[in-house]
RNA sequence: GGAGAAAUGGCAGAGUGGUCGAAUGCGGCAGUCUUGAAAACUGUUGAGGGUCACACCUCCGGGGGUUCGAAUCCCUCUUUCUCCGCCA
């Protein structure tokens, strides 16, 4: 959520920048300030009222403890009035502070300057790329056929006991998946990042404090019996471990990181793209979450992006890393890149890595702030990147790692394995 | 699940209808003293709205109500604690 001074005082420069969006945001900004002038206007007026009614309450007060009753019962009659006006003012600020939030809803983050302008992740720029991508023999497979030829996964059994994108690991693959997962976390707690088990399910409150709700409402698992709903990733928890907090400087840099499984609808997903690993509505994921001083949180951004480019080189992927395009950036972040991964027997890019700075978009929302050194409260940024995606990590291993004697681990995991080879 | 108690500033903890945004202690910050530090002493120290700045307004777990007036009374929800039951 954009902070409303930020509104008001660059309005026009809010609107071309969104325009990389290709989104209009015009309409949206004059309703916000349209609804703000309202609020303000109401404000003043209640506020008034209020300071009439509470300056005859004191009065009223001692009238009564001087014994002159009946002086204070023609006062009394004074109040009545304003109480009823104070009411319906109290209605109608309630309203629009409302409708106001609502709108404010609506704008999604102003996009960074080196954020490229286009549709879709056609147009998003590819800033770096490392590693070889290896030559495969004849009869090479894509993951979803190798992990029934060795089964480490089984999809089927997923389905009958959940449902399409839930699968079950098995053996090898179960162990490859708790390897990646203690490698990762290995990884990110030796670069300073606070290892955190959190709830893998949050109320509504966390889901609008990191700006899954009210956008993406239909992307999570709702439990409507109490009313929470299962996280899409270990952001929403652990972001909100800080909110509502008010941080001195000198607790910068956070760092945070945390494994949890993620749950996705992915309402109206289809097609070869999804199929195997690429796309499922539980999979599992080692997050880095950092809080930052707005004038580090670019610099934060690029340690993490080098952070993971580390693992990836340890593990010996090809990838290249994106710089996402104003129409394929996600409705909280200003900049993000992602990080993709060649999968060689499918000829194509998977994203395995999101890196995003949400600058105070998210800290807005969160109320989560710092004490400045003037004493003031002032609006942390908040990042976050996956550390990363198992289920797309492994399909890359899979596919890049296979020989025809078998899946070759990576050596960086045997030692979390226990194997070298899937056979 | 049943019975009872409670929720107040960073923390502890007073406050049961007006003089309370809130005693006191601890902590934090600034100063005095000191070569420096500690101790001691003095001052200061919640959040948000609003204003050029003041004024002013709101907030004592959340929501609603009673009253001229609510931290204080009533209703409701949530959470915590104690006892009982159940349980990995």
């Amino acid at each position: 959520m954009l902070q409303l001074q930020t509104i008001r005082e660059n309005k026009e420069s809010i609107i071309t920048a969104l325009k990389k969006r290709n989104i209009d945001a015009a309409p949206m900004i004059a309703a916000v300030i349209e609804l703000d002038e309202k609020r303000r206007s109401i404000q003043t007026e209640l506020d008034g009222i209020l300071a009439e009614s509470n300056k005859l309450s004191k009065e009223i007060g001692l009238l009564f403890k001087s014994g002159k009753a009946q002086e204070a019962n023609a006062l009394k009659e004074k109040t009545a009035g304003l109480k009823e006006t104070s009411k319906q003012l109290g209605d109608d600020l309630n309203a629009t502070a409302a409708a106001l939030q609502e709108q404010l809803y609506l704008i999604p983050n102003v996009p960074h300057t080196s954020v490229p302008a286009g549709n879709s992740d056609a147009d998003n720029e590819e800033v770096f790329r490392e590693g070889d991508i290896p030559t495969l023999f004849e009869g090479a497979m894509p993951h979803w056929e190798l992990a029934k030829k060795y089964d480490i996964i089984d999809f089927e059994l997923g389905v009958k006991i959940t449902g399409a994108g839930f699968p079950v690991y098995k053996g090898k693959g179960a162990r490859l998946q708790r390897a990646l997962i203690s490698y990762f976390l290995d990884k990110n707690t030796a670069a300073g990042y606070t290892e955190m088990q959190v709830p893998h399910m949050v109320n509504e409150a966390s889901g609008y404090g990191t700006g899954q709700l009210p956008d993406k409402e239909g992307q999570m698992y709702h439990v409507q019996a109490d009313d929470l709903y299962l996280i899409p990733t270990a952001e929403v928890p652990v972001t909100n471990l800080h909110r509502d907090d008010i941080l001195a400087e000198s607790d910068f840099p956070i760092k945070y990181t945390g494994y949890t499984p993620c749950f996705r609808r992915e309402a109206g997903s289809y097609g070869a793209h999804v199929r195997g690993l690429n796309r499922l509505h539980q999979f599992d994921k080692v997050e880095i979450v950092r809080l930052e001083h707005p004038n580090n949180s670019y610099q934060a951004l690029d340690e993490m992006v080098e952070h993971v480019k580390n693992i990836l080189r340890e593990l010996k992927l090809p990838y290249r890393i994106l710089r996402l395009c104003g129409g394929d950036l996600g409705f909280t972040s200003a900049l993000t890149y992602d990080f993709e991964v060649f999968s060689t027997a499918q000829d194509r890019w998977l994203e395995i890595s999101s890196v995003s700075n949400f600058e105070t978009f998210q800290a807005n929302r969160l109320k989560l702030r710092y004490k400045d050194e003037n004493g003031k409260s002032q609006l942390a940024h908040t990042l976050n990147g996956s550390s990363l995606a198992l289920p797309r990590v492994l399909a890359g291993i899979l596919e890049n790692y296979q020989t025809e004697n078998g899946i070759k681990i990576p050596d960086a995991l045997v030692p979390y394995c226990g194997f070298e080879l899937i056979d």
